[in-house]
DNA sequence: ATCCCCATCGCCTGTTCGCGGTATGGTAAC
DNA sequence: GTTACCATACCGCGAACAGGCGATGGGGAT
């Protein structure tokens, strides 16, 4: 089957050489390289591609801005970033804005056309340490028991972070408000803090619950 | 160079395929394969392999449990994942414990040798659809000013979600805290919450904030 | 000029919460 | 078998909070 591609880059050399790239394959298609995404609605819309390969760093407005831009007007296409940004911010600016994958340039040549399969089989392609750095955004939760609290007391704090009052709490578990009371109370000496805000707070933050 | 592999799976036919495979390759062997993660402790100190293959299934105590163990004793050895399960709970928890990759067995044969490079050249290789799952976990931050909250409500509510109270709240804005709780009441409305810690929650797992 | 939204300030009422106690049964450790 | 910890339950007081209603001044839009 045939998949059609659009590129943004600025920078002709590499614009070309993308578009070469994408040739040699049979079943790909090039449709279309621009070097700035100032009208990549219309461009979307109107050549409706199966995927977009862009480049991050470009004159007017920035790749990641491309992305959310389309994104915004209801495209579902996945895009690929083709940057040599590999610092957490652009990473995860790209990832929030709607990106599908997030290739260095340096892999550019090793890893486009599996990259390509990846991303329309509904994966994510990344280069190595990006993984790395999405994988370990996520984990972060080392601290869960740091604070010693019992499995009622973590059940309850983690109601409360819902949002429930005392006495949903106490309905949920069956209990009377003024057991909820009392583990609350110990869950705050724990935490050291004065208040449910301040509970949820560092419970949601620190990920305990 | 040569790579050193453990190899951790219940079913002994499994163990015996995963076994074969790595052996296929001239540059990997196999540094022991068990069914269980009992004893994995000693077995990594003593092994000291460049790499393990998990399942997460298994007798006593599950993989997800045995990459937490060597990790809590200090090991860094990367694990990669193998596993049928493709749900969220699995994967992120698998993740949080300390795994580097998540394949799921329908891929081994398509991705087991390219995965080993990936991971130790600092990747993290996962299956499409995990890396998919783990990606949009990242992303969910469209919803910032859906509720149509004004500056000053975002200002306020992101103080609340410190935990400040009204009366700090309106010490560190300097306004009355009569003004702080019309602020709060309306932002009550916007977010249909009846509760600081409703709006807590909210604001911060929908990261308003 | 008028209207709407926003930020500001105020009052009143009833509810919820935070904190100080006390107490009992169960279970696990020593 | 004493000691510790946990989950459970209760009381009372003062502080903080939620909801309802009103009001003023400023800035934009029409």
């Amino acid at each position: 089957m045939s998949v059609s591609i659009l590129v943004y880059e600025d920078n002709e050399l590499l614009r070309e050489n993308l578009g070469s790239m994408i040739q040699l394959n049979g079943d790909w298609h090039l449709k279309g390289a621009f070097e700035n995404v100032l009208n990549i609605e219309e461009q979307v819309k109107n050549l409706n591609p199966d995927l977009i390969f862009m480049d991050i760093d470009m004159p007017g407005m920035n790749g990641i801005e491309g992305v959310r831009k389309i994104r915004q007007s209801g495209s579902i296409t996945p895009v690929i970033m083709l940057t040599v940004f590999e610092d957490d911010q652009h990473v995860f600016d790209a990832i929030c804005a709607g990106a599908s994958g997030y290739l260095l340039k340096k892999h550019i040549s090793a890893r486009l056309f599996d990259a390509v399969e990846e991303v329309l089989a509904g994966g994510a392609p990344m280069s190595p340490t990006i993984a790395r750095m999405v994988i370990g955004s996520i984990r972060q939760k080392p601290l869960s028991n740091s604070y010693l609290l019992t499995d009622r007391e973590k059940e309850i704090l983690a109601s409360l972070s819902k949002g429930n009052s005392y006495k949903l709490i106490a309905d949920e578990y069956q209990i009377s408000i003024h057991t909820v009371r009392t583990h609350i109370k110990k869950i705050y000496e724990k935490l050291h803090v004065h208040s449910q805000t301040e509970a949820v707070s560092k419970a949601i933050n620190e990920k305990l619950v």
